[in-house]
This record gives structure tokens, C-alpha cells and sequence, in this order.
RNA sequence: GCUCGUAUAGUGUAGUGGCCCAUCAUGAAGGACUCUCAUUCCUUCGACCCGGGUUCAAAUCCCGGUACGAGCACCA
């Protein structure tokens, strides 16, 4: 009886062992999953595009399957795209990801194959050209109630879709519409526009062989269903903001009779230091020279972090830990924070910085005349640094200054008076306070960067000497982590906690 | 207004009827280690939205309420 049960028990104790990582997809088969990620090219990504990307990616690489980067540019007036972020949102995904994606699709290269499916849906009768104006229209999905131009011929339809092709037509003026239903619960779903017209005279496409060739245009609902379909995408996990996405095309793609592949959703989540941020407002921000542009430090951009030594690593453990609930939350920064130090502290070198240093001349007898400190105290194999105090003065910092007697760290207790620091013997004899310092002459002059509550600050102060190369993470001693930007400028990666947040 | 979705410690997260007086992380507080206010380690604090129902048994299922969010764009 009890042998009966043991197994079974055992079994059951294993389901509860806390999850790993991400949950096991639906409907997945190792080897035959196509996922995809797809942002609208008008900016560099930001902070949020990283939970796509990460999710996305690392799914691929659980059930080694293809992850495709997909560009949904097909807007040219409302969220006009970028050029330069075609290049700059690949080179981003491959540092996030630690990867190239399998295929990089852009929307606006494979006009025609919405073209065709568009004649597709006119001529099998389940979309339809409609001229009512948008007013109009709204109206009819308020009251359930069909328009006129539904029950247009086929005949008709295609003429007005050549029509509309040959640019006969004014932006606004007409719509190709999927046929649903209207009496449909959902007000969202009701004969649901599948492409537009787009005055690309007046606003051209940025990408050179597309500029204003092309007048008619998807809209992304039924640009990316039947994207999906051409690539073969088995999952597609996404905000829950698209979840009428979801439905609009499961009916586009009953009529097509395809298969809607399996999908996910996550919430929205919202940073508690950053607020609202959009792609097109921050873009008008730099404009207009509010930010010094898409890495300034202050905006959530993937570039702005990663300039100010966010690693890679830490941003897909912050929001692989998020995971993909449903559920809408607001996180703060120092849940990032933890995931970078994690990643960062045990390769950051360590360095002296005296912000605002005063000077002492050190006395007394016995004074060695250079000292060696461990570049890292936890891997002695990252080597040493050698300080030289041969100069006779060293530099502390201001804030340091007002005690009598401080331990100068890794090297001796002394005492203060004046500008005389005393040396009182290299054993700590007691405990009194240890600060940082530097021997003049170990160093040189370097500026801090910091940001806090969206100002920008810079400290001047005194580096200690050293090798590293630009953009190595390092660790100001008593500071915190900082990022070399050039040899004279650094940006502390962790702002400082605010108060009363 | 209509439609859809979500509700577990301060913040996130695990948990799909008994292993749960609930997991892990982060945070806060205290401590150990350490010649950094770092790292590491230990301890403590702290939660199943509310009300009904089903059941021998509910965080888990059902109904209602409440709260929050999203969609109803010729944006993505």
C-alpha cells in the first residue's frame, strides 16, 4: 500500500520544485519553433523592445529553434522610421541576445506580398474596398450595423483596389477592409482595416529604393498575420495590449484557412523612476535638444544603458525573472541594479577616485616607499597596482578630511592635523574609520558622471592611474560601479538610491 | 459605453484541489567575513483583493463585487 504510493508521491514532488526560467511553450516541438520579434524601426530600442528580444530569444535557444527580427516600418507619417536604426536595432539585438537572428525580415521590401494577399482577399470575397470615412465607419461599428460598401461585387472591388494602387485616390478617401462580422461581440473586431493609403509624396519612406514608391499600404495587423504566415512563425509571444491583435487575425486567418500559431502575452510594466516614455517623444526630445541624444543617460533607451555599463547579461536575468505573467507591474531600478552587480563585481577592477581630494603631506619615520594592492580583492590573479609614495604627499577625500585619525586603506593608520597627515605605524591598531586615498603623483584628474532624479551630474576629481581600456566596468572604491568613457571621464552605472522614492 | 485581461509579502515571482500555517529573488533591519559604504555568508521582517458557492479538502474550480490595465486608430 504504501510502496503503491510512494512513487506516485515522489513523482508529484518533483512538479513542485520551483520553476527555472521561462515555462515550456504550447504546441512546441525541439527543432521546429519560429519565433519572432518585431519593432517598428522609428527609434533605437528601449528598455521595454529588451523583454521581446530576451523572451523571444531565449525561448529559441530552449527549443533551438529560429528567431527572426522583423521590421514593421509600414508607417511613414504617424511613426516614421529611422534609417539609422535598421542597422543600429540588429547590432542591439545581437549584443542583447549574444546572437545574429536567424532572418531579418523588413516589412516595406515585401510590399508585394501583401499586395497579392490583399487581391487574394478581394477577389475570394472576405475583405472589401470601403469608402466611407472614418467617422462614418466608427459609426457602423457602434450600432453593429453593415456599410454599404460590403456588399460591393467582386468586379468592383478589384477595380477600386487598382484604383487605389494607381493613386486615384486620396490618404483617407478609402480602406480595405477584412470582412468579420459586425455583430461581433467585440467592438475591436468589427470589419477591421487591413491597409491604407499614405501620402508618401509629402512624407516619403526613409529607406532609399522604397522613398514614395508605394501609395497603398498595410496596416500591422494584417501586414505581421500574414508576415507570420510566410515565415512559418509557430509562437508569437507579445504585450497583452495586442490580444485584439490576436483575434483580428485568428479571423483573417480562418479566412485564408491557416493556422494561428500558439501565442503569449506579458503585461505592461512600468519603471518606477522612468514614467511614461515613448519612442516618439523621446525622439521629439532630442529634437528639439531636451537629450543629447538616443544614449543620453537619463532616457531608458538599450543604448543609454548599456553606455552607462549595464550589462547584457543583467538586462536578460531582470526580465527572464519578470517572465511573461499577464499581469501589469511597476518594478523598481533596483531590481536591475542587483542583476548588474551580480554580472559586473566579480571582473571590476578596482580603482581609487577622490571626489574633491585635499592634500597632506604624510610624515614620520619608517614610510615605505611604494605600496602594491590587489586589483581585485577576490581573484588575486587579476593582478596588482603599484602606488608610489615616494612625492611625500598624498590626497583624501574632502568629506573624509574632518576626523583626527583615519586608517588609510591597505596601508596605515594615521593621524591629521592641518595639512600633515602622520603616519602612525602600518598595523591597524584600532578602529577607526578606513577611507580611500591616493599618493600624489598615483593619479590624475578625471570627470564622474552621474545621473540622479533626470539631472545630469559631473564631479570632478582625482583617478588613480590605470590601463583599462574605454568601456571597461570598473569599481570606484566606496563609490560604486562606473564605466570608463574615456581617459579622462567615467559614468557611475547605478544611480544612487533616491530618497523618499 | 462595449470588449478583453490581470489580481500571492514593500517590489517582482513560484504555485493549476491535498505536499502550502505558501517558493525564490529583491528590499528593509541585524549579524559574520572583509584594511571599500563592494562582494560573499547567516538571521529576521513580510503576502494568497473582498463576498458567496462547489468539495472531505481551495491560493488553486465556479459565481458576484471591487481595483487596476489594455483594445474599440486610415499607429505599431
Amino acid at each position: 500500500m504504501l510502496e503503491k504510493e510512494a512513487p506516485h508521491l515522489l513523482e508529484k514532488r518533483e512538479t513542485k520544485e520551483r520553476r527555472e526560467g521561462l515555462p515550456e511553450l504550447n504546441n512546441a516541438t525541439k527543432g521546429k519553433v519560429v519565433l519572432r520579434f518585431a519593432p517598428n524601426p522609428n527609434g533605437p530600442l528601449s528598455f521595454g523592445h529588451a523583454r521581446g528580444l530576451v523572451i523571444n530569444s531565449t525561448f529559441r535557444a530552449m527549443y533551438d529553434g529560429e528567431f527572426i527580427l522583423r521590421f514593421d516600418d509600414t508607417d511613414t507619417k504617424v511613426k516614421p522610421p529611422m534609417l539609422e536604426a535598421y542597422a543600429q536595432i540588429q547590432e542591439e539585438t545581437e549584443w542583447l541576445t549574444g546572437r545574429k537572428p536567424d532572418r531579418v525580415i523588413i516589412a516595406s521590401d515585401r510590399m508585394d506580398v501583401y499586395y497579392q494577399r490583399a487581391r487574394e482577399m478581394l477577389s475570394q470575397e472576405f475583405g472589401y474596398v470601403c469608402q466611407c470615412p472614418a467617422e462614418v465607419f466608427k459609426e457602423h461599428r457602434v450600432t453593429k450595423t453593415e456599410c454599404p460598401c460590403r456588399n460591393r461585387s467582386t468586379q468592383s472591388n478589384i477595380e477600386l483596389w487598382e484604383a487605389m494602387l494607381d493613386g486615384q485616390f486620396q490618404p483617407g478617401d478609402v480602406v480595405v477592409r477584412v470582412k468579420t462580422d459586425m455583430t461581433l461581440k467585440n467592438p475591436a473586431l468589427r470589419d477591421w482595416p487591413a491597409l491604407r493609403l499614405q501620402d508618401t509624396t509629402s512624407h516619403p519612406h526613409p529607406r532609399q529604393n522604397i522613398g514614395s514608391k508605394y501609395v497603398v499600404w498595410p496596416l500591422l495587423d494584417f501586414q505581421s498575420a500574414v508576415e507570420d504566415q510566410a515565415q512559418g512563425v509557430t509562437h508569437i509571444i507579445r504585450g497583452k495590449d495586442l490580444m485584439d491583435s490576436t483575434r483580428k487575425q485568428t479571423l483573417l486567418y480562418q479566412h485564408f484557412g491557416w493556422t494561428y500559431p500558439e501565442t503569449m502575452y506579458w503585461g505592461r510594466v512600468k519603471v518606477h523612476e522612468w514614467g511614461g516614455f515613448s519612442t516618439s517623444q523621446m525622439r521629439k526630445d532630442i529634437e528639439t535638444g531636451t537629450y543629447g541624444g538616443w544614449d543620453d543617460p537619463r532616457l531608458p533607451t538599450l543604448g543609454a544603458l548599456r553606455e552607462r555599463g549595464i550589462t547584457s547579461e543583467a538586462l536578460r536575468g531582470f526580465w527572464l525573472e519578470l517572465g511573461i505573467t499577464q499581469k501589469d507591474i511597476s518594478v523598481p531600478l533596483a531590481t536591475l541594479y542587483a542583476h548588474n552587480t551580480k554580472s559586473v563585481d566579480d571582473t571590476a577592477p578596482r580603482l581609487s577616485f577622490l571626489r574633491n581630494s585635499n592634500v597632506f603631506e604624510l610624515q614620520g619615520e619608517d614610510i615605505p616607499g611604494n605600496l602594491e594592492l590587489a586589483t581585485h580583492p577576490n581573484h588575486p590573479s587579476m593582478g596588482t597596482r603599484t602606488w608610489n609614495l615616494e612625492t611625500g604627499t598624498i590626497l583624501l577625500e574632502e568629506s573624509d578630511c574632518h576626523q583626527n585619525k583615519v586608517r588609510l586603506k591597505e596601508f596605515a593608520d594615521i593621524a591629521l592635523h592641518g595639512g600633515i597627515a602622520r603616519f602612525q605605524g602600518l598595523q591597524r591598531s584600532d578602529k577607526r574609520p578606513i577611507v580611500h586615498w591616493l599618493p600624489d603623483g598615483c593619479g590624475g584628474p578625471a570627470t564622474l558622471i552621474e545621473t540622479a532624479n533626470g539631472v545630469i551630474h559631473r564631479t570632478d576629481g582625482y583617478l588613480e592611474h590605470h590601463e583599462h581600456p574605454i568601456g571597461t566596468i570598473v569599481q570606484l572604491e566606496r563609490i560604486g560601479y562606473a564605466k570608463i568613457l574615456d581617459d579622462k571621464t567615467l559614468i557611475v552605472c547605478h544611480e544612487a538610491k533616491s530618497e523618499g522614492a
